[in-house]
RNA sequence: GCGCCCGUAGCUCAGCUGGAUAGAGCAACGGCCUUCUAAGCCGUAGGCCAGACGUUCGAAUCGUCUCGGGCGCGCCA
């Protein structure tokens, strides 16, 4: 149990037993974290009530609440009232010890849901672009840190490969065989002309897709083909046929319609075209029904925000089919919009114009590229310049995390004292901090696995980092000072097993040296 | 027209399940390397949190509306 939810329970506790009455109260962290670490708001919901002023409230309660976390809690806080909040204060001591040894013990969440996280999943049409990378590092981190938590959890990336955009690429290679001009809506991109000399284009796109991942440390516990697996094996039929079977939809004017408005949706849904082929609709059903009867009972996707109208219908399928037995859970990606110089770059595979992800992973690196676009909340719109990336390399914000890794390994290598640590050792302020700063590394994975927001993590390093460096400035880890030395040693191998976690969840190197 | 997302420093973005004085990086300016890594540190400057009203003891955060930007509304995938 995380340590802000102790201190809810305790006090909890206390409102009970006293007989107080007091709804939507909080224990939170303080956005100034040099008042507190944790603080509540109890007083202020107990003043209508008890009909005295927050502040009074406070002041007459904590002395009582000082005393049971003496007894529940001993040792962990400094407890004091400051402006009706009744605040706590982490102590070094307890810190050093709660991180222990190994890092924390963060099995934080019991689950028996069986998770299945799609993303990516690309046309093998071509490149996967800055957007798909952003989803790429997305949904990696997220698998991270959900399984980081404990979460069981597989990844899946579902391969397009049936449908018109296929077939027109393929029309297209073969015109370009042919000296033939390009089919309308055709594919005029330069890569195509590569594909003209590949026996099987589509695989070769999709070799690239998988290499270009794996560069960019993403990989996939399964890729899942539409064509095979659902089209070929006539998934895609009998999950039509098991709608059918549950009298879920209709015929009209040659199509067979979905229901799909009893569930929710604006509209009903065509499954069957009226010349008997399958929507992508049909083939999505089938696709989400075979991950259930697979045994995964929680789906999230990541989807690009352009595909957010379809969420309502898909849920609608699976409700339509599995009730509230399974649950989908959609996260939408804003798009990026690619900037050279200043100036937009339209990205279209059809007209060729594009900067792929290959490219900007070899401009500016897999860190410094995972990093970047993990940091960012995903529902936002992403400006992403290449030529001011490629510039900003060195400053990159990933360089500055890692340095600090680095930078305490070098300490760490140059000195064979025991790292130890005792308070009334820990003389300066940005030494306290520290200690209590690692401890919110577990509030902020929680808050970033609740909400799926892993830019919380990136986020978190910088401003660890940012405390570290300035620490490093202010003092001198390893002196004469036998007892001195052993206690800041203990400090700075404690932020290192914190970034070190918190970079490997990003998937980001921790050079030792840089 | 209807629906979803966004609007915070010059730029890119955090902060948003209501809390204490609005933050960081980059860019600008001024300092700091005979000392464990200067890819660093310290300081200065920069804001009507798009705007208005409402809810509340309290709003960048919640609600309604307006303005501005992105996206979606196929028997395409």
């Amino acid at each position: 149990m995380r340590i802000i939810d102790r201190i809810q329970a305790v006090i909890s506790e206390y409102i009970v037993q006293k007989g107080y009455e007091a709804t939507g109260w909080i224990v939170e962290i303080p956005k100034d974290k040099k008042i507190a670490d944790y603080a509540t708001n109890i007083s202020f919901k107990l003043s209508a009530t008890l009909k005295l002023s927050p502040m009074i409230i406070a002041d007459q309660i904590t002395p009582e609440i000082v005393k049971i976390f003496e007894e529940k809690m001993s040792g962990a806080f400094e407890i004091f009232a400051l402006r009706g909040f009744i605040n706590f204060k982490l102590k070094s001591n307890y810190c050093f010890e709660y991180i222990g040894n190994d890092g924390f013990s963060l099995k934080l969440v019991e689950s028996n849901k069986k998770v299945l996280l799609e993303y990516v999943s690309a046309n093998p049409t071509g490149p996967l672009h800055i957007g798909h990378g952003r989803w790429a590092a997305m949904g990696d981190t997220l698998k991270r840190i959900l399984v980081h938590v404990g979460y069981d959890v597989d990844t899946e990336f579902y391969i397009n490969d049936a449908g018109n955009q296929i077939a027109n690429l393929l029309l297209s290679i073969e015109a370009r065989r042919n000296n033939l001009p390009l089919p309308e809506d055709g594919y005029a991109g330069e890569y195509v002309k590569d594909l003209v000399k590949e026996a099987d284009p589509i695989q070769a796109v999709l070799l690239q897709q998988t290499d270009i991942l794996r560069k960019f440390k993403v990989t996939f516990d399964r890729w899942f083909s539409e064509k095979k697996e659902l089209h070929e094996n006539g998934f895609v039929n009998s999950a039509v046929s098991v709608m059918k079977e549950k009298g879920l939809t209709y015929e009209q004017e040659g199509a067979l319609f979905f229901r799909s408005t009893d569930f929710g949706d604006d509209k009903d849904r065509v499954l069957i075209k009226a010349d008997g082929s399958y929507t992508y609709f049909a083939a999505d059903i089938a696709y989400h029904k075979n991950k259930v009867d697979r045994g995964y009972n929680h789906l999230i996707n990541i989807w690009g925000a352009d595909h957010h109208g379809y969420i309502k219908r898909v849920k609608a399928a699976l409700f339509s089919l599995f009730g509230d037995k399974v649950e989908l859970e959609v996260l939408l990606g804003q798009l990026v919009s690619l900037f050279r110089n200043g100036e937009e770059v339209r990205m279209s595979k059809r007209t060729g114009e594009m900067i792929t992800l290959e490219e900007v992973i070899e401009d500016i690196g897999c860190d410094a590229g995972r990093f970047f676009l993990v940091s960012k909340q995903a529902d936002t719109a992403l400006d992403f310049d290449l030529e001011l990336a490629k510039k900003q390399t060195s400053d990159n914000p990933v360089f500055y995390v890692q340095y600090a890794h680095a930078r305490i390994c070098s300490i760490l290598n140059t000195s064979q004292i025991k790292a130890e640590l005792d308070e009334d050792i820990v003389v300066e302020e940005i030494e306290h901090s520290l200690m209590r700063y690692l401890v919110h590394f577990e509030d902020e994975l929680m808050i970033a696995v609740q909400n799926r927001e892993p830019h919380r993590i990136a986020t978190y390093l910088m401003e660890l980092a940012n405390m570290f460096h300035s620490f490093y400035h202010q003092c001198k880890v390893i002196s004469d000072d036998k007892k001195l030395s052993a206690n800041r040693l203990a400090i700075i191998s404690a932020i290192k097993k914190v970034l070190a976690t918190g970079l490997d969840l990003l998937g980001v190197s921790a050079p030792e040296k840089m």
